[in-house]
RNA sequence: GCUCCCUUCGUCUAUCGGUUAGGACGCCAGAUUUUCAAUCUGGAAAGACGGGUUCGACUCCCGUAGGGAGCGCCA
């Protein structure tokens, strides 16, 4: 319980996606990342839903983010906050902000502001409020004109951010205008609310997107002009795509629903996802609890980095092999809905039986990337006879080749049915008949999966059992 | 345009002034092998550029180039 920290209290960490889409790729890395530093010091993870855009925030999103954390295990305390139930404290806020002195009505258009961000350019300044209404009084105030509240902050010095990620962030006060806290329609405002929400729910750390850099600057006058603390920052750098730009459609920027239904396993989604921007020396596989151990904000670079669906691959076919049978099979029952004809694979392996595709894990996991590829894989079982043959081996079915299928037929159909003994039979056979046991067991595999890519053919043999898979030779042989 | 940030193999990264600049993915070759994988062995592959500071710079400083983010009464 005790940190060495010298606030000495314990961290409390969130991720406050707004529900406008799906749970992208960029905020299942900030949700992890925000996730494993509470558990790595024993603190709080919260949650937090932006919601205060009505006008692009929906259930379907709300769901979709909620679901995609769950998926990748990435489990919160308590409820979720929806930041658009707390307007009435949002606002209390901005009057006390009012009363101190530190807020101030702005009367301007968007006309009127729009001019003002024109102008400034032109002159080669930023862009931004002139502070018009800082020190007019009200009374010059056009009739009928709603006015927004403004921030009224320090025109001169500097902002500092102290950064865990990048460092000491210098923003000179003259770059920064006078913020609206408040629309003129009441409404408060995305810094203000988060300001508020983050010092009510008692986050002592911000981890996000660096593309919020600017917003702390922002957050941090809004901090000091209620004087509360100022949380920890910890700015990371955003994903990028392959091409170094932004991280398109294409490119990865997919809802993490949609790499479950690419078959991938959220042990190695995360595993992936905590090795872009972070590391611990040269380790490259994490299990849960070595990540929670390990993690820490300043193994964090500050370079953006891009996404690589290759080593993904590879991490999740690594995780593939190394995952026990029954929680595969069961990762697989999952997953299979959402596969491509899910439904129809599905009545199709409950028919072949769930035990034959259990039996075939062990020779189907080396060779799969995604749990799509272990289905592809075990094809075989649900194939129905006669089997059609792709091109290939259909070419390998020659007359010879199906002569010598039917001549190994009564030595197997007298075997022992286990991989281990058809094996023997069919070298013993291969030896009688002077041929390589490639010559017998292409065709074999032909016969047994219609392909010549298959896991090894004895193993097939065993799990398609004796019936089916003499049936499926025999379709294949000549006498 | 303005503000801020970044720059080591193709990609993710290690290095925290002295290393033959290491690992991983990918790629190539070999071993193994009933196919394909998996596995094992080996290989090619990097400090953007230019100045400083220093006995010594990938590492510190400045500049250039390139890239990124932000600049809303969006979040």
């Amino acid at each position: 319980m005790s940190t060495g920290t010298s606030q000495g209290s314990k961290v409390v960490t969130r991720f406050a996606p707004s529900p406008t889409g799906f749970l992208h790729i960029g905020g299942a890395r900030t949700a992890l990342f925000n996730w494993l530093y509470a558990k790595h010091t024993g603190g709080t993870f919260l949650l937090r839903i932006e919601d205060t855009d009505r006008e692009r925030s929906t259930k379907e999103a709300i769901a979709a983010i909620l679901d995609g954390l769950k998926w990748l295990e990435l489990d919160w305390d308590g409820e979720p906050l929806f930041q658009s139930t707390r307007a009435d404290r949002h606002r209390e806020v901005v009057e006390e902000l009012l009363r101190r002195g530190n807020a101030y009505r702005c009367y301007c258009t968007p006309e009127e502001l729009e001019a003002m961000r024109k102008e400034a350019e032109a002159a080669g300044r930023p862009p931004v409020y002139n502070g018009y209404w800082r020190d007019r009084d009200p009374s010059e105030a056009p009739p009928g004109v709603k006015p927004a509240i403004r921030l009224k902050t320090p025109r001169t010095g500097e902002t500092v951010i102290v950064d865990q990620v990048q460092g000491r962030v210098v923003f000179q006060n003259e770059n920064l205008d006078d913020l609206i806290i408040l629309r003129s329609d009441g409404t408060p405002t995305y810094n203000l609310a988060v300001v508020v929400d983050d010092h009510d729910m008692g986050i002592t750390h911000v981890i996000r997107g660096v593309d919020h850099l600017t917003n702390a600057a922002r957050q941090t006058q809004i901090y000091n002009a209620m004087d509360w603390d100022v949380p920890v920052f910890a700015h990371v750098p955003l994903i990028h795509g392959p091409d170094g730009a932004k991280l398109s459609k294409r490119h990865g920027a997919l809802g993490v629903e949609a790499y479950r239904a690419m078959g991938y396993l959220p042990a190695a989604l995360r595993n992936y996802l905590v090795r872009l921007g972070w590391s611990h020396g040269n380790d490259e596989i994490f299990s849960t609890q070595q990540m929670i151990d390990w993690f820490d904000l300043d193994g964090i670079g500050r370079s953006p980095a891009r996404f690589d669906f290759a080593k993904l691959e590879d991490l999740n076919g690594h995780y593939i092999r190394n995952t026990p049978d029954d929680e595969l099979l069961a990762r697989i029952r999952q997953a299979l809905p959402e596969f491509e004809n899910g439904p129809q694979l599905e009545a199709r392996f409950a028919a072949a039986g769930w035990e034959k595709l259990a039996a075939a894990l062990p020779s189907l996991k080396p060779r799969a990337k995604t749990l799509k590829d272990l289905v592809d894989g075990a094809g075989y079982l649900i194939a129905e006879r006669p089997l059609v043959l792709d091109e290939k081996a259909a070419k390998l079915l020659t007359d010879e080749a199906r002569v010598l299928l039917g001549r190994l037929l009564p030595q197997l159909e007298s075997a022992e049915w286990t991989a281990g003994a058809l094996e023997s039979e069919v070298r013993s056979f291969a030896e009688r008949e002077g041929v390589k046991l490639g010559g017998i067991a292409q065709p074999l595999r032909a016969a047994l999966t219609g392909r010549t890519v298959s896991p090894p053919v004895f193993d097939v043999m065993a799990v398609l059992g004796r019936e089916e898979a003499l049936a499926r030779i025999r379709d294949q042989a000549s006498a």
